[in-house]
DNA sequence: GGCGCAGGAGTTTTT
DNA sequence: CTCCTGCGCC
């Protein structure tokens, strides 16, 4: 193991906290501060003192975050092996089910639900508990709400009270939806995200197991703490009953996802949980300039509830962020079009520009216009790899090789039958659910007993690809490449170019996708991988040269990256802080730290936009500046008016 | 009951 | 752009 210089490596302030002593710490961590490093250095400060790495648990919220984590610490210390026990906090859970699931009563061959598989089961669970009313939530807004109530810890009764009040007339029909919903994941043998969270939660009751978790996890260190909710909050509070080896790091003014379920008063009230914890505070900013700095460090003052801290930037003044007025949002997105095309004839780096909106619909335009000029940009949201439809057909097959019982994976192939909808795929699986082998039974369905003549031949013949598929597995010399070719030539291919648009395409995708799989045969640990993995292009990618495009990203989804241009479309009130968020002085609140995200990810150049109105539902209505723009304070920015500059 | 089409609406989204 | 809903036809 090499050893590490920790005083010529980090600050001072680093410094303190990386080498803190046991006890619980929380280190406040502002934007660009060095975050990562002192949670990687903490690591290895723990290593060289002697703890074995796999005492360390090492929790982060994405996968990213985990990876980039494991590979500073090989960076640091040569050729040492990875931390096993680092991971997001969904993965870790997951092992943990896998290791302990069956002493409390869980099977043993799991998979893990997505989104789209939560809102089919829903909507079908909608159909059965059967109400008519027009005013029902759909499936989107119940899944919402029962995996915030999981997250937050509370009864869905509380919840609708306290959230949703127009919506607790219907709480008879939610807690049967969401009763049905459990009974329906546990026979399918399915987990779905928060269950990987509450189940690990669940195992720490077992008396055996909680003494031999906290044993093991000597020392737990949490990146982006801020954005814990009460259930992890709990989880890590149970873990670190004993030794209080609790070292957290967060920024309390970078909590923007108390939607779904973050909880900065986990933060906020730390040292009151851990009256001996060590407070550390990063404050110096190696990311933008002092004048970027100022607008961050001053709007965020507005906020009530905060740990106070001021960001002091290590580079020069930098030149005055820009706030820019345009007649309408139209306008906005032919300037800014015009001015990254500016940027591009200079030569300067596309990959150095980044567009910044609160809301995906409002980076419509903009799309528009960098394509008509023909400049390459990456959207961040959209549609994952194997998020296709295609990938999940085929992954669904693999699904049910594995867990015969999975009724998301029945569900999803049965629609694609002809004829069959959602009611008769609602009736045959719950004829299958009485079966004891479901793929048989599909094999020997009989005209009559539950479907009509006409259905049973698409039916059976979906029965026989499974049973061969499953034989195919079993024999064990197969790679899942090999499991992938047999499901195309096996029939898929035919429904592939029946009711997929560009079937070719996809083709193509799919045996793309078989060539990748033609070393692998761990199928359980391959789709819990899958479901667990933000892109699979991602992780497929690693390594490969980044391309040199404009990024377009929700400034969610730009929290811990960084650019040397950030122009931020649409601040507006109404927009940014959005109508929605005016309610609530908590809301407005996280409004706020967002502004304090997207202007802190910018390193020289900040431009601010604001449209005076706005094309919206056929009609231009008019839009005011933000509030945030008259906090920054106006003489923080140079000012612009679109119209002056055009002529 | 399935399926295709047109029209309207729209926070943010890891795992 | 994408998702959802309602409607009419088979």
């Amino acid at each position: 193991m090499n050893s590490v210089d920790f005083e010529h490596d980090l600050n001072e302030e680093q410094q303190k906290a990386a080498l803190a002593p046991d006890g619980p710490s929380l280190i406040l961590a502002g934007a660009g501060s060095g975050k990562t490093r002192v949670l990687t250095y903490r690591a290895a400060y723990l290593l060289s003192k002697g703890v074995p790495f796999h005492r360390i648990l090492l929790l982060t919220f994405t996968k990213k975050s985990a990876i980039v984590m494991q590979n500073r610490l090989k960076d640091l210390l040569g050729d040492h092996p990875p931390l096993p026990w680092a991971g997001t906090f969904h993965h870790v859970g997951f092992r943990l089910i896998r290791e302990f699931g069956q002493r409390v009563g869980l099977a043993s061959a799991l998979t893990i639900m997505d989104r789209e598989d939560q809102l089919d089961m829903i909507k079908a669970l909608v159909d059965t508990v059967g109400t008519k009313d027009s005013d029902f939530p759909p499936a989107s807004l119940i899944l919402n709400i029962m995996s915030l109530a999981s997250n937050k810890l509370m009864a869905l009764e509380e919840l609708l009270g306290d959230r949703y009040p127009h919506l607790f007339r219907y709480l008879p029909e939610l807690e049967e939806i969401a009763r049905r919903y459990l009974v329906r994941k546990q026979d399918s043998r399915l987990l779905d995200y928060d269950d990987l969270l509450l189940y690990w939660y669940r195992l720490l009751d077992d008396p055996e197991i909680l003494p031999l978790l906290q044993g093991r996890f000597r020392f737990i260190l949490v990146d982006e703490y801020q954005d814990t909710n009460p259930l992890q909050a709990a989880l890590l509070d149970r873990l670190a009953q004993g030794h209080q080896q609790l070292f957290a790091v967060g920024d309390d003014s970078q909590s923007i996802y108390s939607f779904r379920g973050a909880n900065v008063e986990n933060m906020l009230s730390f040292s009151e949980r851990y009256p001996n914890a060590e407070v550390f505070r990063l404050e110096t900013n190696y990311r933008s300039t002092v004048s970027i700095l100022d607008i961050a460090n001053r709007v965020i003052l507005q906020n009530q509830r905060q740990l106070p801290k001021v960001l002091r930037s290590v580079l020069d003044q930098g030149s005055l962020p820009e706030c820019i007025t345009f007649y309408s949002d139209i306008d906005q997105a032919q300037y800014v079009a015009k001015r990254i095309s500016q940027k591009e004839d200079r030569g300067e780096m596309m990959g150095e520009v980044c567009v910044l909106y609160r809301s995906h619909y409002l980076s419509l335009s903009i799309q528009i216009e960098l394509a008509r000029r023909r400049i390459p940009f990456t959207l961040t949201s959209g549609l994952r790899f194997y998020e296709q439809a295609h990938i999940k057909d085929i992954l669904a097959y693999l699904r049910l090789v594995l867990n015969p019982r999975d009724s998301s994976a029945f569900s999803r192939l049965l629609r694609m039958i002809p004829k069959v909808g959602p009611k008769a795929t609602e009736k045959i699986l719950q004829w299958m659910a009485t079966c004891d082998d479901p793929v048989e039974a599909l094999c020997s369905l009989q005209a009559g007993k539950v479907l009509t003549p006409k259905l049973v031949a698409g039916v059976t013949s979906l029965g026989e690809r499974l049973s061969s598929l499953r034989r195919s597995y079993i024999s064990g010399t197969n790679s899942l490449g090999f499991l992938v070719r047999e499901i195309l030539s096996l029939g898929y291919k035919k429904e592939l170019y029946d009711i997929r648009e560009n079937p070719q395409e996809r083709e193509e995708d799919l045996e793309a996708f078989a060539k990748q799989l033609d070393n692998q045969s761990d199928l359980e640990t391959f789709l819990s991988e899958i479901a667990l993995l933000e892109s699979f292009e991602e992780s497929a990618l690693e390594g490969s040269v980044v391309s040199d495009r404009v990024v377009l990203s929700s400034i969610h989804q730009a929290k811990g990256l960084e650019w040397d241009t950030v122009f931020l479309l649409s601040v507006n009130e109404g927009l940014f802080p959005s109508e929605k968020s005016l309610e609530r002085m908590s809301d407005i609140e996280e409004e706020r730290r967002l502004f304090y995200v997207a202007v802190t990810r910018a390193r020289k150049e900040l431009v601010l936009c604001v449209p005076k109105s706005a094309q919206g539902r056929g009609r231009y209505a008019p839009l005011a500046p933000s509030r945030f723009l008259l906090e920054a304070g106006s003489e923080r920015f140079s000012h612009e008016d679109y119209e002056h500059w055009y002529s």
